[in-house]
DNA sequence: CTTCCTGCAAAAGTTTTGCATTAAC
DNA sequence: GTTAATGCAAAACTTTTGCAGGAAG
């Protein structure tokens, strides 16, 4: 897979491993398609330390292969960096927690980063990305 | 102040006080003009109780008049609705967990708005509102 | 006098850290 | 052998809840 032959070497390059651990982790999330909690992630791997868990996201996300989310309900939820997915947005539910992808046509896409840009950078704000989401109910929260 | 003739009315309409703690919380909000984590509230109202700050703030939530927003950080902002202050979107700093404010042209917001909505309608989410953010480093953040 | 609101303290949930052990290079 | 990764347990931090006293209608 060339998955992980990207995991390996962008680890590599900050000095560090890409274990059996971090490779699983990479796997469940890829998996999954949709982003995960921590608790999710742990249930998926029940030998798995929550410590070493959050550990390893870290150091996945900073190595740029993984994203974290912050969902509305106050926890994280984590899942494959765009560069490996593709660009995409999120539909968040209020209640629940609960993340699911959404993909944006592409041409409102790119006027919307074309003026996120120019506005991020009026702000002097150094913009590393920007985020689109709906928030709402989703079908399992959403009264009948 | 028609805010808080606003706040009174709509507190009243679902059963609730308009307390001096209430209004000193939304006078807070406003005199901010930029969304506020718990400890920035509770430092500027120093009597006043954590537990009563959360319950008050949801409360407030509840009632419309003000917004929660989750922060990069895992903590929560608070902010007055949009209905009282106009609708925007927020530059997020993802070290310190700062939020700033930030308006979009007339015509994108339109056609950004139009688009999530039908997309929302299909993916169906009872969509209730979205957030546009920008992710990045504030000034006292960002490397010099 | 009934209902809502408050403060204190304790609990619950999420994420981080310390430390000794194990595994990778 | 040196450096990094793991698991366990404990700590830190944010938010919620229980309860008894106090204020408002």
């Amino acid at each position: 897979m060339e998955l992980h032959e990207e995991a390996a070497a962008r680890l590599a390059s900050a000095g560090q491993r890409y274990t059996p651990t971090r490779r699983r982790l990479v796997e469940i999330l890829a998996r999954a398609g949709t982003p995960l909690s921590l608790p999710d992630i742990v249930r998926r791997r029940r030998d798995l330390a929550q410590s070493s868990a959050y550990r390893n996201l870290a150091e996945l996300e900073s190595a740029g292969l993984i994203r974290r989310i912050a969902s509305e309900d106050g926890s994280a939820r984590y899942e494959l960096a765009e560069e490996l997915t593709g660009h995409h947005h999120h539909l968040l539910c209020s209640s629940c927690g609960r993340v699911q992808d959404l993909h944006l046509p592409t041409g409102l896409e790119r006027r919307l980063e074309d003026t996120l840009d120019a506005l991020a950078r009026e702000s002097r704000f150094a913009s590393v990305r920007h985020r689109v989401d709906l928030i709402g109910l989703c079908r399992t929260c959403a009264p009948a």
